[in-house]
DNA sequence: CATATTTTTTAGGTTTGCCGAAAATAAAAT
DNA sequence: ATTTTATTTTCGGCAAACCTAAAAAATATG
């Protein structure tokens, strides 16, 4: 069953997975899909309505969205390539990691299965994209960070690398930039503050910065002995 | 005025512009387009009054259509994207000449202008595509054929493509229509005539024609082995 | 448990781009 | 110069994807 999607129905699949890895609950709200696809709840129920048929979507009337085994697939293989065209024009075509999101929103609806995997082949099968985020590859698997930990779980004093950006919101990443934060960075916890779950990290050779918990969420380390 | 046009959008420009410079008439008929971007005459009258709204295209009713400047530069950009691409697939995802058309299709109406000079640079500014076809750089400005020669230094039995139209006086162009001469035309020099500089030329498929000086003079050729 | 609030769905309307059929215009043929 | 033919346009309709406003259902509150 090989249904050619409009950019607008891979749109909500790839929506409701993501909503679904953040929220671990069964059921993705529709009001949650209208705000992350900056629509409306009337507009989602007429779409999730459309992927239902299709079978690309559980849907019960009033009781939230999930996808099917079919929808989750068509999901996974967006993300691919959105993360693929990524890697692309970070690694080739020299784009700052802040500035390939709305570039690969476009990219990532380019339907050539071929051009996929040659463009994976090209780019040497990476495993994770400029922000950190596993590439599934072909056949829908991902690849797993073995020893991934919020950067909220990090103890005093202990020493780790950034491995992951959790959103790709440009400000965020920004941010992260100005203060020599990326992607493979070490850092150290230099303070944690109980009151207001901020922290304050040590990145080489600058100064110490305390990021707020809104921060620390979207962060990904893995431990450095 | 920077609008962003929708996919279809671009496709008649592009579909106008490339029509002119087959037909090297004036003005391009309802007709045509609907063919070359199979659909039905109406749809095109109807999408033609929109572009003609927006001042991309010259249109007077059952007198056919034209770009204006605004929708050439348009039409060349989506061009210089489509060769780009092509030559993105065939340079460095090893696709062959003949696969990547239906993709670079999609990939034209990728719309990042950073994208599209970050590309053309990735590729070290190609001047022509894997088909030969010049591709027109950010302003718009085509390049030429390095090895573009004159119609009358042809030899005998060199087999050529004919790249450029010296003239546009519709008198010429009916009669190379009328005989198969367009650009990207191949043609081979079967005769030539000392006495009245006239050469006999042969197009694939048709009768032998003999062009006279005045005729020759106009028309611009690339050798082919 | 009944009522208020929030969420979701339905209903009706818009825009874009397509179509077929019929009318209007232009071009060709007699 | 008519008539015939071909081309082009107009008109009404359709499907996708969006919207607002109102109705229906679910959830929360007193």
């Amino acid at each position: 069953m090989n249904l050619q999607l409009s950019q607008s129905e891979e749109n909500y699949l790839k929506s409701i997975f993501n909503l679904m890895s953040n929220h671990e609950s069964s059921q993705i709200n529709t009001n949650l899909i209208a705000k992350d696809l900056a629509t409306k709840a009337s507009s989602v129920t007429e779409m999730i309505k459309k992927l239902s048929d299709k079978n690309l979507v559980d849907y019960q009337k009033y009781k939230g969205s999930n996808l099917t085994k079919e929808g989750r697939k068509i999901a996974i293989q967006v993300i691919r390539k959105h993360r693929l065209w990524e890697t692309f024009l970070v690694d080739k075509l020299n784009f700052k990691w802040n500035e390939v999101h709305e570039i690969a929103e476009q990219l990532e609806h380019i339907n050539s299965p071929l051009l996929t995997n040659r463009l994976s082949t090209f780019l040497n099968h990476p495993k994770f994209d400029p922000h950190g985020d596993p590439i599934p590859d072909k056949n829908g698997v991902f690849p797993k960070h073995k020893s991934e930990i919020k950067l909220s779980d990090l103890l005093l004093n202990q020493k780790a690398m950034v491995v992951k950006i959790g959103s790709n919101h440009p400000d965020l990443l920004l941010f992260l930039t100005k203060n020599n934060i990326g992607i493979h960075t070490q850092i150290k916890c230099a303070e944690k503050n109980e009151f207001d779950d901020s922290m304050t990290i040590k990145v080489e050779n600058c100064e110490a910065i305390n990021l707020s918990k809104k921060v620390i969420k979207n962060i990904y380390v893995k431990v450095i002995k």
